[in-house]
DNA sequence: ACTGATATACGAAAATATTCGTAACAAAAT
DNA sequence: ATTTTGTTACGAATATTTTCGTATATCAGT
């Protein structure tokens, strides 16, 4: 069972999935681009992560380096299904139809999903 | 500007939303189902929400109504994005191929969507 | 060896969200 | 009339999440 991060531990393992390892300062560099954020603060946060088992860190050398401890595809996974859940009354074509009509959507990547329906529809007759 | 519900403020809403307006006790009672809840708590929370103006109330009766003051559409589309920036690094077409994925979607279903992505093409011409 | 820069550890404050007990009151039942 | 039931109001306790100050340690440069 993949439990669920809270957004700002989120934030971080965002980080982490896309630069791959990283120290404290890295993470917290690239975090106070976005929002307003203390060194300490993220340091704790990934300290109480890595308590949690949410991250792992490699000690060796005095500066750490965190590394994710759950995938991406997971929390995603977990995250999308509580988003059904909660705000679509349990449709996950009606969120598909939302996040689609937003019209954030390359051709190419509309031409990438038709494809895998109609790889879906394949399987399910 | 769409501010965002917490969690169980969530939960009332989507009660709202689905069967109308509604006493604390009828939604006392459909939340009751999912998850242990006393009708004081959620009355508490609907006397914060109509204060914040997430839901009005009728006051007429003594037994006051609440109905939404915020769309479902809007909070979908508030929360979708957040998914997608938090968990799929802005991609939305990363979440729509997750989501289905999941083989939760019937065939009829997959069929509106693609209607859906090519009129979205047609438009994109 | 000393100094300055940079780390971690950690407790505790602050902010936010949730739960619940109790008082007060109105309506309905006896 | 009295009692029981159902309702709102509201403060306060809990729980959870986030932020930050301070102590301590380590390393590099001088």
């Amino acid at each position: 069972m993949t439990q669920k991060p809270t957004e700002s531990e989120l934030d971080i393992l965002r980080v982490l999935w896309e630069k791959g390892p990283s120290t404290v300062r890295v993470v917290n560099e690239i975090l106070s681009q976005e929002k307003e954020t203390g060194y300490t603060t993220t340091l704790k946060l990934m300290q109480i992560m890595a308590q949690k088992g949410i991250v792992t860190r490699d000690e060796s050398s005095r500066t750490h380096v965190y590394k994710p401890a759950i995938e991406q595809k997971n929390v995603q996974h977990t995250l999308l299904n509580k988003l059904v859940d909660a705000a679509f009354s349990g449709s996950a074509s009606q969120l598909v139809m939302q996040a689609l009509g937003q019209g954030k959507t390359s051709k190419a990547e509309l031409e990438e999903i038709k494809k895998l329906i109609e790889q879906l529809e394949e399987e399910q007759k």
